[in-house]
RNA sequence: GGUCCGUUGGAGAAGCGGUUAACUCAUAUCCCUCUCAAGGAUACAUUCGUGGGUUCGAAUCCCAUACGGACUACCA
């Protein structure tokens, strides 16, 4: 009995060999030094921060080196696939602009390579593990679930390394012969790896981002196809990423224990193997330590969390690309109006030890991004942030009856030098600007407003100052000439107008020009806060300017 | 428990045998100012997890130790 009758046995129904699969993917047509990355998410759930990151430097990498950049799913484990996962990832992938060359896209799928979905990749598996058996370097394994449970406790309880190794693994001392019977037999198995790997033996692996790593040689016969007929990760990565022609894989730290496993993989089947790139997970502290940002426990763990607020994704990847590269903040500062793709990233200078994420250094990047961004283009921004959800359409119903007045609220201290930087997101605009809507103008004062207005100034000056508001005030003039008005209406009812005058003589006056100020911003705007009183009036003009002193007058006077 | 990886301020970090230990965010104070935002100025590590050693000289090299993280599945 022969290991070749052993392996037709198994996959009877394979006929194609992997001389047939190297014909059938052959190499890629590339220039030198063009490199192939992929992105390989599971789709066990929305995109996580982590994985963008991931995706993003993916591409980053393709781009800047001429390669290519694809998606392939690892949808290998049923049990913890979420339906429909797979699309929403490519979606989300979208809207931060990264877009694969080729791979699984979601809703097709497109390139030479595939299939791209691991789950429709099961006879390029089996070919390979036909032909691993033929050779005797992966054989049957028929140890139940129990067995190997029980295998563990008394290796724990020895202390010994815990795993299928060794004299332990006891079906790998089986002879081809013995399994065929046993396989007659019906008995379930699964295919393991045959590992002639020594523990004590180290061997040295090179990471693209921490350089030289000596590991211990594996020794462990894993499990490369489940009893379900699909391939486990490690397997399937051997395989997937020799046919797809990857150059660099990239991917989380959590990984690298396995790559001495990896690494024999290749060797066993005689490939090369690829150039790795384990890069650092992102952290975030709960009680003094470090953990991994978890979608259960953190909300900006989701990549979602920055959609739905409206963050810029330019912002978010500015703040990843931070992280990723130390350098990168200072090419920044000096290139602030390139586009991210300009700055050259490099695995060589990630740092080792994984980053906290920092909400607040978003947020700085956030507000810096909308800064940069003309009056027209946050207004479109904002249209199609508001768009996206059903409960606004009051808003934009308000807002596009007259685009040109909202585009002038959204140049307010915008397009010059040195811009305001209020927005983080685009859920912070509405709220903020709904004052200049007469409907929500009102809206405010439906609140307790009475409480806003400054106490120490009695009503009678508040309504003289109120009257002379209207007849006096400046409409269309300069900011300076616009604020000489109010001086002079501070003046008139006893307002002084600096914060020296009234140091030196408090009793002469009922408070300074920035009270007189405050009444107006209170009546136009309904809040102590708002931008350039200035532009708020030009932008209401004086008919609405008049109505809302008016209204106050009406209403807040007795 | 075992195997790897890591440790510079509240956060991201530069530094690679001789620097006042860069830079950015955050924070604080002050200035500017009609409020807010922005802007400007200043402050914030006598010290690089800790203990030894090598050296004229150490965050940088060596040794120990502590702490943190990842992995240790028929999950990826």
């Amino acid at each position: 009995m022969s290991y070749e009758q052993l392996a037709d046995l198994i996959f009877p129904e394979i006929t194609t060999t992997i001389s047939d699969l190297e014909i059938r993917f052959p190499q890629r047509n590339l220039n030198d030094g063009a490199e192939v990355l992929r992105f390989a998410p599971s789709p066990t759930g929305f995109l996580h921060t982590g994985s963008l990151f991931t995706a993003f430097l993916g591409q980053k990498v393709a781009r800047q080196t001429g390669g290519v950049f694809f998606v392939r799913l690892e949808d290998t484990d049923q049990k913890r696939e979420i339906s429909g996962t797979g699309v929403e990832l490519l979606s989300q992938l979208a809207k931060f602009g990264v877009f694969p060359h080729e791979g699984y896209l979601g809703d097709h799928e497109s390139g030479n390579y595939g299939p791209y979905a691991q789950s429709k990749r099961a006879n390029i598996y089996k070919t390979v593990i036909k032909q691993m058996i033929n050779d005797n370097i992966a054989y049957p394994c028929f140890c139940s679930t129990d067995k190997l449970q029980q295998m563990r406790a008394v290796q724990e309880a020895n202390k010994e390394v815990t795993g299928y190794y060794g004299h332990y693994a006891t079906c790998s001392h089986l002879s081809a012969a013995e399994m065929i019977e046993k396989i007659n037999n019906g008995e379930p198995y699964v295919i393991r790896f045959r590992s002639h790997g020594n523990h004590n033996k180290m061997v040295k692996v090179v990471d693209l981002v921490r350089g030289e790593l000596e590991l211990s040689e594996n020794d462990q016969h894993i499990v490369i196809l489940k009893s379900d007929g699909l391939p486990t990760y490690h397997f399937a990565h051997v395989v997937d990423d020799h046919f797809m022609h990857t150059t660099i894989v990239s991917r989380g730290e959590e990984w690298i224990s396995s790559l001495p496993l990896h690494v024999q993989m290749f060797a066993a089947l005689n490939w090369v193997s690829p150039k790795y790139a384990h890069l650092p997970v992102i952290n975030k502290l709960e009680n003094g330590n470090k953990r991994k940002l978890s979608k259960r426990k953190d909300p900006e763990a989701a990549v979602s969390y920055f959609l739905d607020l409206g963050y810029a994704p330019e912002a978010v990847l500015t703040y990843l690309l931070s992280i990723a590269n130390s350098n990168f903040e200072e090419w920044w500062t000096t290139n602030k109006s390139s586009s991210l793709d300009d700055f050259d990233f490099s695995f060589a200078k990630m740092s080792l030890d994984g980053a906290l994420f920092d909400l607040e250094k978003v947020n700085f990047f956030a507000r810096e991004f909308f800064a940069t961004l003309t009056a027209t283009q946050m207004a479109e921004r904002v249209v199609d942030f508001l768009e996206l959800s059903d409960k606004n359409q009051p808003v934009l119903k308000l807002i596009k009856a007259d685009t040109p007045k909202f585009i002038e609220i959204m140049n307010i201290e915008r397009e010059k030098e040195n811009p305001r930087k209020d927005y983080m997101y685009l859920e912070q605009v509405w709220p903020s600007i709904s004052f200049f809507y007469e409907s929500y103008y009102l809206e405010l004062f439906k609140q307790n407003l009475n409480d806003t207005f400054n106490e120490s100034v009695d009503r009678v000056t508040l309504s003289n100052v109120l009257n002379d508001l209207k007849t006096l005030m400046v409409y269309a003039a300069t900011n300076e000439e616009w604020f000489e008005s109010i001086k002079v209406i501070a003046s008139k009812n006893d307002f002084a107008l600096s914060k020296k005058e009234i140091k030196q003589n408090p009793d002469k006056f009922k408070g300074t020009v920035a009270d007189v100020a405050e009444i107006l911003r209170i009546s136009l705007t309904g809040s102590k806060k708002s931008p350039n009183l200035h532009d708020v009036i030009k932008i209401l003009k004086k008919a609405e300017v008049d109505q809302r002193i008016n209204f106050i007058i009406a209403n807040f006077i007795r």
